[in-house]
DNA sequence: ACTTTTTTGCAATGAAATTGCATTTACTAA
DNA sequence: TTAGTAAATGCAATTTCATTGCAAAAAAGT
């Protein structure tokens, strides 16, 4: 599990109820949460401004990344211990349930793409559409 | 070059010249054009709304593909040949600019990847993020 | 040219995000 | 522990972006 407190420190945030709500809160699933969701979740307890600049804090520091899914909203999950504030490694595949919306981020790395002459590429994401696993079990026999 | 009126009558779209003009912008760059810019171009001739339509109906039809950047904006390109109503066939490589932000969709395929256990995906899309032919050449040497 | 159907433009509405500023809260050092 | 200061929060106002309803205009067929 993640410490809240801990990943304030180690990136110099001050240590905020509200912050450490939000990451409780986006820690609480494995899959990327949404803004739209967390507004919802979170709405009576921190202001809707305060949550956009939380998000973009941590994402700044390298603490959340974001994924934009096919509507534009913006999701948000925990990186992995790679990002740093300059650069984000979020070079695994997305995949996004078309049932139920979630975006998870797969374990899976993204393959080598050999670039067209002239193009060079320095991150490379790779975004699945399909159903998830708790949607496929849960889907009728 | 593409033909507009011929595009609209196999789709069994009506002519109008504001459908035209769209057509004809987006064809004029290889590059994917964004709502924003197309507004810009636009703005004078057709309206606000109007626009929002068309771009709706080409996605609909199968004419054009949506591609979003990372800001979350919606970006349109001329779809392939392949595409149907049904069924959108966008399984290349998307080149995001990082330098001007613009969006090539590359004759690229987007490589299989393997799908965890309970996942099953029925499309991938794949983007790259770097500088363009354009970008890297009118670089400072 | 007339009629029907669709598309367009405008106004109004709704939703999402941003900014400025006063208040509150966290941290530091006495 | 408490005073001081720097930063974060909440609220109001504003801006930007997208959608809806409806009347007027334009397209296609007869």
């Amino acid at each position: 599990m993640i410490d809240p407190a801990n990943i304030l420190r180690t990136h110099d945030l001050k240590h905020t109820k509200q912050r450490v709500r939000v990451l409780e809160e986006i820690a609480l699933d494995t899959a990327a949460i949404s803004q739209p969701e967390l507004e919802k979740k979170l709405g009576k307890e921190i202001d809707r401004v305060t949550l956009y600049r939380i998000l973009n804090t941590y994402e700044d520091k390298g603490i959340l990344h974001r994924i934009m899914d096919m509507n534009g909203t913006a999701n948000y999950a925990i990186c992995s211990a790679s990002c740093t504030e300059h650069h984000h490694h979020d070079e695994h595949v997305h995949f996004n349930c078309t049932t139920c919306s979630k975006i998870y981020c797969l374990e899976v790395n993204v393959p080598r793409i050999k670039m067209p002459q002239g193009f060079t590429a320095t991150t490379v994401t790779s975004t699945a559409y399909g159903v998830c696993e708790k949607c496929n079990s849960s889907a009728v026999h």
